[in-house]
DNA sequence: ACAAAAGTGTTGAGAGTACACCCATGC
DNA sequence: GCATGGGTGTACTCTCAACACTTTTGT
């Protein structure tokens, strides 16, 4: 009986595994996720989040950082599991078992927005998405919903910008995120009291107005700190 | 190439898949997690958290529902999942990904505490687990500390409790799994506001002491609540 | 001097926390 | 009548949210 402990399924039992990630970014105002475009059936020519099979001999987040630097070309960025989707019908071939991830990476660390990979890719507004592949757009959503999610209540904000910025981008990026204005004298004293940035001690220099201050993410802060609990 | 989209594995060089359930319930003043004891090697004697195959015909969510059934007769529970370990070593005979699942069940729903199932199967206490097989240690503690973080955020922990309850009852539920006392009149405030149960009109009619009004949770409440958020 | 963006405090409302006594029942 | 657990209110503190003007720079 396969369902007994101890009991190893033949090859040919086994479902594919792979990873998919869906990438993040925050550029030209609005929070945009990286997609490829099909070459092969199934869904061939529609556009996909990046992903691929996990190798034997690679864990899962190794096959996530793998799929994210051929397509991006960046490593060493911040990345989670998501949730791993199984349904069995999700893709006409075969039982395919995909683990999902998302990634954040600042827009600084884009090489060249066209894909340098041979595979067309481009970064698109999640207003503005097109039908994608297989069970892809369940997979961006719930992305897009846990980004907002743990931003809210994490400093993983940070990772979407450069390593130095100005309390008015930072305020930006969260209103994108969010998706609503802030109030720019609270927003400011609730980002320094919480001790998760530093001053830089240097001001920006191109652009109009008055210089601003220069800030850096603080990475010896906790960047999971607690709030206050609803129950009980 | 194997990671050329489109392109599908042969069977052979595909990863098993498993799914593992964390079954909690809540009785005789212990928060206590359902272990089994393997009859076949590897770990063979060892205990380890209910798991086995996933079938190429059956969803994910359907394996962990089938192996909860199996393990402590229990349909229709609370159950969410929890993440997916695929670490290369994991398993010695094989390349294994397992995807974790967590469920709760009330006391009042387990039929015989000694399995009925033919495998020998326990009730631990956290303070007292055994050694585990496999990665299932780190399992059950990435399962535990979800359910505290949860309990504290959203209202499954009725999960843990029959249908009518008291509040006292419920005030020991929260300070078991939660691991803290709890003032009893800002308890009871605290969540008769949240409006997410109501009476049910009886009251307990065994036990020593003035008979307590009993509750029932409202299906209808949004079981997650939004709280104060941190940032911004 | 003026346009453009940076920077800065106070007040009122709501929520959280700490804390001690009376009530209903069984024996 | 007493032991046992059920049930109830208030005062203080702290955090959040709303809100407008001054400062620094480039042109």
């Amino acid at each position: 009986m396969s369902n007994e402990i101890g009991y190893t399924p033949q090859a040919e039992e086994r479902p594919a595994v792979t990873v998919d990630v869906v990438i993040f970014s925050l550029f030209e105002g609005a929070l945009r996720a990286l997609l490829v475009k099909r070459k092969s059936p199934p869904f061939a020519g529609q556009w996909a989040i990046p992903g691929g099979f996990v190798h034997l001999n690679e864990s899962l987040e190794d096959a996530a950082a793998r799929k994210l630097a051929e397509e991006t070309g960046v490593t060493d960025v911040y990345s989670e599991q998501l949730f791993t989707f199984g349904d069995i019908g999700r893709d006409p071939r075969t039982r395919v078992i995909t683990v999902a991830y998302f990634a954040l990476i600042p827009y600084t660390a884009i090489e060249h927005h066209p894909g340098k990979h041979e595979s067309a890719t481009e970064w698109f507004k999640f207003d503005a998405m097109p039908e994608l592949a297989f069970d892809h757009a369940e997979i961006v959503d719930y992305a897009h919903q846990r980004l907002r999610y743990k931003l809210e209540y994490t400093a993983v904000g940070f990772q979407l910008l450069p390593d130095e910025f100005t309390l008015t981008q930072l305020q930006r990026a969260y209103e994108i995120v969010l998706n609503e204005p802030l109030d720019k004298r609270n927003f400011r004293r609730k980002i320094l009291v919480a001790d998760i940035i530093e001053e830089t001690g240097a001001k920006t220099s191109e652009g109009e107005g008055r210089p601003a201050k220069l800030y850096r993410y603080r990475t010896d802060s906790v960047t999971e700190v607690k709030t206050r609990r609803l129950f009980p």
